[in-house]
DNA sequence: ATGACTGCAAATGTTTTGCAGGTTT
DNA sequence: AAACCTGCAAAACATTTGCAGTCAT
């Protein structure tokens, strides 16, 4: 669940990381920024950038394309691959740490962690001399209800 | 390790999925099959084409890319993501089942398997009532050697 | 005023597709 | 002959970049 607190949080947050760097907060960014806060799930560059255009329509594509950097540096977006073709950004402030079940029919995504799993993780790459700095892990497969379906 | 058996029956499996779906087994079918089965690791399309290309030059890019398409159909081949934004493929056939160790720094990859995750991810998916399918992780870090260079 | 930011269009890089000609059955 | 296959070039996408004008500081 998603509060207007956290947001703010996170807008701070973003403006931090451009101040640092002598960037400059813009309409747009704001724009951008708030839009993308606002809605959960994993984003394309495609649909982000329909719906800032349908709050502002003048906001060109490569603007959303330099924001999604921009928040990326700032460690609020992450970019994760679906198995859908598409790049997609998920939320990564407050959200240290998930890997992904995933239908394959109907898309619907859940968010899952599990320590026992992420610790043996660890051990397997230290295993092999490993220094682990990141992972992604899908599950592909079917969700209850498509999986009802499919019996049918 | 890869011997010409093995590849005189990815061969057949080939021939059969082809012939399963009354397509036909051509010359330059052959040399990319070939190649491909010989060279272990994650080719991108583009590689692929360099080293059919540097046997036989007048093979053309989409032929590559089609054939890329009809070895993932025979589960010769699977495509996965490295996260270096390179669609890759690797070795189906024989290699039912693994995970990636996979260095940030020189790019090596190491292929996993620990029979104890893939059991916590089938209960994992289970608790959400998920029917998996398939499962791709991927683990990032640093191989010993790049972490020494690191440690400089 | 300076330097960053914008939208646009052009460029880039990857993958797919249309097509005319060639090959296999 | 019918259906498949080929290379090429064009098209289709996704993403990045150059640029002239605009805006934030």
């Amino acid at each position: 669940m998603k509060t207007a607190a956290a947001d703010k949080k996170e807008r701070r947050i973003f403006e931090e990381h451009i101040a640092r760097r002598g960037y400059r907060m813009t309409r747009q960014r704001a724009i951008i920024l708030e839009i993308f806060l606002k809605k959960e799930g994993h984003l394309s560059p495609e649909e982000l950038y329909g719906l800032v255009r349908a709050k502002e329509p003048t906001v060109g594509r490569a603007t959303v394309y330099r924001m999604l950097r921009l928040m990326n540096e700032a460690d609020l977006a992450r970019k994760v691959d679906l198995g859908d073709g598409l790049s997609r950004y998920e939320h990564k402030y407050g959200h240290a740490h998930h890997d992904h079940l995933i239908c394959l029919r109907c898309g619907k995504t859940i968010e899952v962690v599990d320590e026992e799993i992420e610790s043996l993780q660890e051990k397997m790459a230290s295993k092999h001399g490993f220094t682990l700095t990141a992972h992604e892990m899908d599950l592909f497969g079917l969700c209850p209800s498509c999986k009802k379906k499919e019996d049918k």
